[in-house]
DNA sequence: GTCTATATAATGATAGAC
DNA sequence: GTCTATCATTATATAGAC
């Protein structure tokens, strides 16, 4: 699964085990020789790419948060608005990237809360075209409800392990996030208008079908 | 606001600071130290009575529970099921309790697990009985959307520094939450029967008029 | 770019007086 | 119950060789 552009120097290595460890360990818990060990380097070169443990977590924010932008824009492109409130497009990068997001925003990183905003931003512009075009309903406070469904979506994303613990589907994962799909339609529907809800229902059971076939 | 339990022993008091601390300032970075300083004592002291750090987080563990149980269980009395979908009571804690019981459930202690599977256990419960009586609608995967809906306002509850910063609202205060109501019922209105929604709409408008008339 | 060796600081936990 | 003093460990970061 690894991407075309296999940028394999030592140093996006060493990033890329951070950006795992970080968030599945905690910051202080991922020390800086165990980073080290893992990329198969001496603790003195990873101070050394970074200049320090806080601008090897900067590294992975800034890192995360363009990867993020990139797959995001590239969704956006292909399929436009295919259920404009649930800001699906977030939802489409890889699993590290989004585990690493998460954390990221709970611990309030700088660069995680510029991309909630900018999340945010999109929403809402997408969520306008598609109350002028019938298929979302409008609110008396359309910003706040907005926020709150961003909020609420990258919160499960964050507590993805009792979901996954009480459902046996990780909302984290790609495929995860498919199967949960009609059910955060069912929890959502009433945001949208009652035409192009049918629609975007219709949308998925073909895609499922289509995954069934591929996946059998 | 403090409770009619004055337990001001100086164990509780540590605690206390250490339920403050730890999810504001993460589990390393509250050391024994900054602990002992913020509540009068040496650190030797600490360490007398919960034995080690991690003995002191399990003890916070442990009262937080405890308390939010409680507190659970008193609103649970009162006011029955005001608007089942949401397990709104599980809101109605202090909170530096709600804020302590977000961070053990992101990094996953036992103790918080086992209080959120409890809650969804309430949840199921109190929402067959919604069902029944007409109030809420079924669903052809229950289970999974109570379990989502749970993780969603838990998860916005994490991640209510993000809610705050775009609409002034914070949800993890009592005001906050009561203010974003109606736009959590907008955006879960497809769960309710139109009847019922209209009856919880009405409560609630007569109870933002209370409100505003008891602060104006 | 990569390593080894080391300086410096801070932490969790212990021991024992009061 | 509460304190002071201290140990042992471990961490980040630096210095300098290769």
């Amino acid at each position: 699964m690894r991407s075309e552009t296999d940028d394999l120097t030592t140093k996006a290595r060493i990033r890329d085990v951070a950006l795992d460890r970080f968030p599945n360990d905690g910051y202080a818990a991922t020390t800086i020789r165990a980073i080290a060990r893992s990329a198969d380097v001496s603790p003195g070169l990873v101070v050394h790419h970074f200049g320090s443990k806080e601008g090897l977590r900067e590294a992975c924010d800034h890192y995360v948060v363009a990867k993020f932008r990139e797959t995001k824009l590239a969704a956006m492109e292909e399929e436009n608005m295919a259920d404009p409130g649930f800001a699906a497009s977030a939802y489409r990068v890889a699993e590290p990237l989004l585990r690493y997001f998460a954390w990221a925003l709970v611990r309030g990183h700088r660069a995680a809360d510029d991309l909630f905003d900018e999340l945010l931003a999109e929403a809402r512009a997408v969520t306008e075209v598609a109350i002028d075009k019938g298929m979302v309903r409008t609110s008396p406070d359309l910003a706040t409800r907005i926020t709150l469904q961003m909020a609420l979506m990258l919160g499960m994303v964050v507590l993805h392990r009792h979901v996954e613990r009480n459902t046996g589907i990780d909302p984290i994962e790609a495929e995860g996030i498919a199967r949960l799909t009609p059910t955060l339609l069912e929890l959502f529907s009433g945001v949208f208008e009652e035409d192009f809800l049918k629609v975007i229902e219709d949308a998925y059971r073909e895609g499922a079908a289509d995954l069934a076939g591929s996946a059998g």
